[in-house]
DNA sequence: AATAGTTGATAGTAGATAGTATCAACTATC
DNA sequence: GATAGTTGATACTATCTACTATCAACTATT
């Protein structure tokens, strides 16, 4: 396996090591939808490097711009996903995840369309916020 | 003056008593970007029916959802204004708000352009989330 | 097979955030 | 012209939120 900024190396103890957090703070993350760590079969977390910046992110968001976690979730459900996705009309009437308001996409179980068989770890739309990036950039090259 | 929802008819104490909060609470949404009241001359407040209804919005934003005040500036900040208003590419370039991530376009100085002369409490950007409709609702009917 | 690490869950804490109280100077309205 | 309301400012507080600690059962690694 070559070395891509996706590949699930760490474990979640080094990972939280990297970061200097505690491994319960990880899981939160997880389970508040912020981050969508690799899983082993056996249920085992594993972090990529995309991953760890994706960490220093969230913790900038909250501890430096001070915007609590429900806001974080509130903004990443707004990332327009059909518009990355590029998903057709139907699919989009059909998509649980387009009606949603608070919770972005890789949340929600929508896997009935355009979706099926992807894995939302390695979709641009989760990976909008894997960098800091701002998604109002995303929405300037996405609306003319 | 005909009875439209923009008409400024109520002080900050009427306001304050039809929404049941402290007259301090409406000032503070106003510090923090999330309202822009009408002012007259000598500075004093007035609210229309649309201002009370954007501060429903915002209260059932903050006590329901429980989004923070930052967390909401930021979302109101995502509103993609240029798309709206349909400002030139050299008004962009030069537009201070454009630029900005953190704060929408009516708390900042971006006069110098398409919005010179033009009130920020009328623009259609501003009333964005005057109804409490979501800003993904915005982004579905600007984004095919 | 034994140690170290992981899982999910529940209980608890330090500190930040939304909101309040109080103030003197100024304005509206009766 | 007098009362009631408004302005901005600073100091304060109750409550919630992000995070931690601890737990027993399970898994990885040596």
């Amino acid at each position: 396996m070559p070395d891509n900024p996706n590949n699930p190396k760490y474990t979640i103890s080094s990972a939280a090591n990297l970061l200097q957090i505690s491994v319960h703070t990880m899981r939160m993350y997880e389970r508040e939808g912020l981050i969508l760590p690799h899983k082993k079969e056996s249920g085992q977390r594993l972090y990529s490097d995309m991953d760890i910046e994706r960490i220093k992110c969230i913790r900038h968001t909250i501890n430096e711009d001070k915007i609590n976690i429900e806001g974080i979730r509130r903004i990443l459900a707004l990332i327009p996903c059909w518009a990355i996705v590029h998903c057709s009309i139907s699919d989009r009437e059909r998509c649980v995840a387009f009606g949603s308001l608070n919770k972005p996409c890789w949340m929600i179980n929508h896997k009935n369309n355009f979706c099926e068989g992807r894995e939302c770890r390695e979709c641009e739309v989760y990976q909008s916020f894997g960098t800091c990036e701002s998604i109002k950039n995303k929405l300037k090259a996405l609306l003319p």
